[in-house]
DNA sequence: CACCAGGCAAGTA
DNA sequence: TACTTGCATGGT
């Protein structure tokens, strides 16, 4: 599986990121931020759920279309596909998108049943790559959908990338600000032990950092990050 | 009022 | 291949 090179511009990454620095990186978040109880689930289809409704979303408003759906029992795969499309729109309304998100949800417990069965746990004990491609080919799951869906509810050692981490890197000097998903996630994991609950803490962390601290241009003071460049 | 949020696919050139 | 745009509610 070969992932696209960027074709111009090959400037190499400005820092050296070793696996040093990474874990350097992580506690300095650990130490700011604490340990992070993230993506608190009761079953995996409610975080696969929640995976997709969450694209370019404020959790909370997840959370309330996540309540609109348990409270009324429609939480289950056979549930969901047998809803039809404008009711479970307006059960996601608050989560945005919901016309489009519906559609996305529909496909993705459509193709999981379709291939594994009713019962989820066939397919969390597939193979990872096999999962991943599975995922991709649902229109609607993209590679950070998908790698959230392998990390927090398969618990697959996969690093999920997100526009946080674009951000951070950036602004630390730390990659090229063009670098794509697939260059950033094989910077962490070629660099990091193969560990899922590393991965888990260290993507919540970098959200942290990235809604408290990164909002603003060059770098916001008092960013737990801050002594990470020259340290 | 403007801006953002735990993206993705489709359209355009 | 590389940008751009639509999707939409709710909080600051």
């Amino acid at each position: 599986m070969k992932e696209k090179r960027k074709t111009r511009n090959q400037e190499p990454v400005p820092r050296t990121l070793t696996g040093q620095k990474l874990m350097d990186m992580f506690d300095l978040l650990v130490a700011h931020f604490g340990p992070q109880a993230w993506w608190p689930a009761e079953t995996d289809l409610e975080m696969m759920v929640g995976a997709v409704l969450t694209q370019n979303t404020n959790w909370k408003n997840v959370e309330k279309a996540i309540e609109n759906l348990k409270g009324k029992g429609l939480l289950t795969v056979n549930a969901l596909c047998s809803m039809p499309m404008e009711t479970l729109a307006q059960e996601i309304r608050p989560a945005g998108y919901y016309n489009i998100k519906a559609k996305r949800l529909m496909n993705l417990i459509h193709f999981i049943r379709d291939q594994y069965g009713e019962d989820l746990s066939g397919f969390f004990r597939d193979e990872t790559q096999i999962m991943r491609e599975g995922l991709l080919s649902v229109n609607g799951v993209g590679p950070e959908t998908a790698d959230s869906i392998l990390l927090y509810a398969a618990r697959r050692p996969v690093f999920v990338i997100d526009a946080y981490t674009h951000r951070i890197l950036n602004r630390h000097g730390m990659s090229e600000d063009q670098a794509n998903y697939y260059e950033l996630q094989e910077l962490f994991m070629d660099h990091l032990p193969e560990d899922q609950e590393l991965y888990s803490e260290f993507h919540a962390l970098i959200v942290q950092a990235g809604k408290n601290y990164c909002k603003k241009k060059p770098l916001c003071l008092e960013c737990p990050l801050e002594k990470w460049e020259t340290e």
